[in-house]
DNA sequence: AATGTTTCTGTGTGCGCACACACTTGGCCA
DNA sequence: TGGCCAAGTGTGTGCGCACACAGAAACATT
């Protein structure tokens, strides 16, 4: 630290040749011979030259684009947190003096067409940069594939598409999320129980993710306690305003020794309330820190929400398209979230925790 | 965002004065005359200006020296952590050219005398911010009273101390972090249980911060469960190496209806193992995610860990000083963590994600 | 009236980098 | 031999800000 910063000027000194070649050389714009390439390089690895990121973006004066492709959020408290995230990152990186405009485009979460539409106008927009949740896994290669090839890097949030050359993955790990379910549900329980799993108002064999959550809570009851005599069962319930939701769920409620009930995603508010009117001993597990949500941990109806964070995904998705786009700093292939546990007692220290962080910081 | 930042010239230009009387006027530098000064702050205003804090360090060619007091980790875990936290701080903050040197100023965590004296030392090396782990409440007030008079903002970590006069608090709820260990460990219990809290090698009377835990642990249990007669115990066990250790523990293990123990340290891994042994149904939950508490979480000697994460603190620490002195970013007098739980299923999420965060972010 | 003093104001420079531009070579052809 | 191009190289400018310094204006002192 002391030994003041190395400068390009300094490397030019170094390397006895002008501050204009040590640029060409580092941003490889070519133009420069062998041999001057060749010093350069040797000097810039010996001084460790590390760019300061500071005098590098005053300098650059663009205005970088980023495209988000997110549901529409007007009846959905989750997905309106990612929207608030990546307004959040917008909004820091502008105090910094980054011109870093984000814009949405939103598609409708229940149809694929709506989703394809979105992808298409987004494409069209030209952006630097791309955010996607990519909700529907099935038909959206195309799009990540014209991605690609127009050298655009794009991240995903939320839900993981392998092999479609996505520049960073940013959620959790949804097997793990289940078994922590799982964990949490069964702990301390000494008789053998049953658990139902519940996902609602999804399209099972669209959501993967889903899926996997299950696959985590299943394998942890059946490795864990296989000597316990647990059992699991899944259930897919429709739309809560359809007229068969509240009888499949009641039959949910009929099930032998059933001590807790797990679902898949925020939705846990809808139910959480009958269940622990069938019997008050159901424990409940849902996901999110939506409005909903936490009245329910409030008054007891839910026991446990397991946090996704979705805002905080949002947020790092916008710092890291920044972080590449101008610092060129290369992610992570993968950053996974922690699975953060929410009781009664401390949920009140993550809802103030938010929104504190501002200012510079790693 | 876009209608382009409005820097000083334009201000300049608005108000029909120079760049340095408007330079004058945003820094409170004096020697403008009173007209001049409205004009400015007016159109100021109009038009909202704000620094773009970028170029604002570009300019600011100063080498800033903080100062952070803290206990020497050698044998330390728990210290160790926050250790690296600051300078982890102080290496990404290099990494966007901001010359931020820290000086860690160790003293022995069982000597006021050595934490007078670090303090003393740390003082005279007149830095431009101080971060301080204030460990021995009483006595150092004259050493806060120094740095305010000094002008030297100071921020406190982990133990918070009223009415000292610093920028700002960076801990944990401590009462809170007590309720969330009592709702862990009575949880889903029907029978009338008694818990221990332990506290391993502390005087008590000194540590204001184990006594808060201790509060918020039985002020749970007797709010919420005082139908179901659930009972505390409070333990002060000495030095593990001490001769008294072991037997002082056996008196505890032998508690009527023991249901769990709460080690209000990190020092849960040194009793873990015995407990378990004496009986598997006894839960046992302790702090932070250091090496030793991990393996004991992983055997299951351990239920949960909350997690105070003194690396994030201790980061964000250095970040909160670099804001305020380079940006004049003013912190909120308080900034609480969340109270992390940590389980055999979660803890490898909050492994990987540490040291994942790099880049721009805020 | 000339000088000194204080109060206020404008201009200039540099921070480290990116990028545009101008310039120097040497080789090639007419 | 002059002209021309390509390849390689160096210089200059601006990003927005902080701060030093020079300068102007108003006022006080001899």
């Amino acid at each position: 630290m002391n030994p003041k910063n190395i400068r390009i000027k300094d490397i030019a000194t170094k390397a006895g040749v002008s501050e204009g070649t040590v640029d060409r050389v580092i941003h490889n714009r070519g133009k420069v011979s062998d041999e001057a390439a060749k010093k350069v390089q040797l000097v810039l690895d010996k001084l460790k030259y590390k760019p300061n990121l500071i005098a590098r973006t005053l300098g650059k004066n663009k205005n970088y684009k980023i495209a988000a492709l997110l549901p529409d959020h007007s009846n959905d408290d989750y997905w309106k947190q990612s929207y608030d995230g990546i307004k959040l990152g917008e909004i820091q990186l502008a105090q910094f003096g980054i011109n870093f405009s984000v814009d949405p485009f939103f598609f409708d979460m229940h149809s694929k067409e709506s989703y394809l539409e979105a992808s298409l106008k987004l494409f069209h927009s030209k952006p630097d940069g791309v955010l996607v949740a990519p909700l529907f896994s099935f038909g959206s290669k195309p799009f990540f594939k014209k991605l690609k090839e127009a050298r655009i890097p794009f991240i995903l949030i939320n839900t993981q598409l392998q092999e479609v050359g996505a520049l960073s993955f940013i959620g959790q790990d949804l097997f793990k999320s289940g078994s922590l379910a799982a964990e949490l549900i069964s702990y301390g329980l000494t008789k053998p129980s049953t658990f139902a799993i519940l996902h609602i108002d999804e399209d099972l064999g669209n959501s993967v993710h889903l899926q996997e959550k299950e696959h985590g809570f299943e394998n942890f009851i059946s490795q864990q306690h296989k000597q316990q005599g647990h059992l699991v069962k899944s259930f897919v319930l429709g739309s809560p305003e359809s007229e068969t939701f509240i009888p499949q769920l009641r039959e949910v409620l009929t099930l032998q020794n059933l001590a807790g009930i797990f679902i898949s995603t925020s939705k846990g508010h809808i139910v959480a309330q009958l269940i622990k009117q069938s019997s008050a001993h159901i424990r409940v597990i849902g996901y999110d820190l939506i409005r909903e949500n936490l009245t329910c941990l409030q008054n007891g109806t839910i026991d446990f929400l397991i946090n996704q964070n979705p805002m905080r995904q949002a947020k790092l998705g916008v710092q890291t398209l920044a972080n590449q786009l101008i610092f060129k700093k290369v992610p992570p292939p993968l950053h996974l979230f922690p699975l953060e546990i929410i009781t009664p007692q401390n949920v009140s220290t993550y809802l103030s925790h938010e929104g504190n962080q501002s200012g510079i910081s790693i």
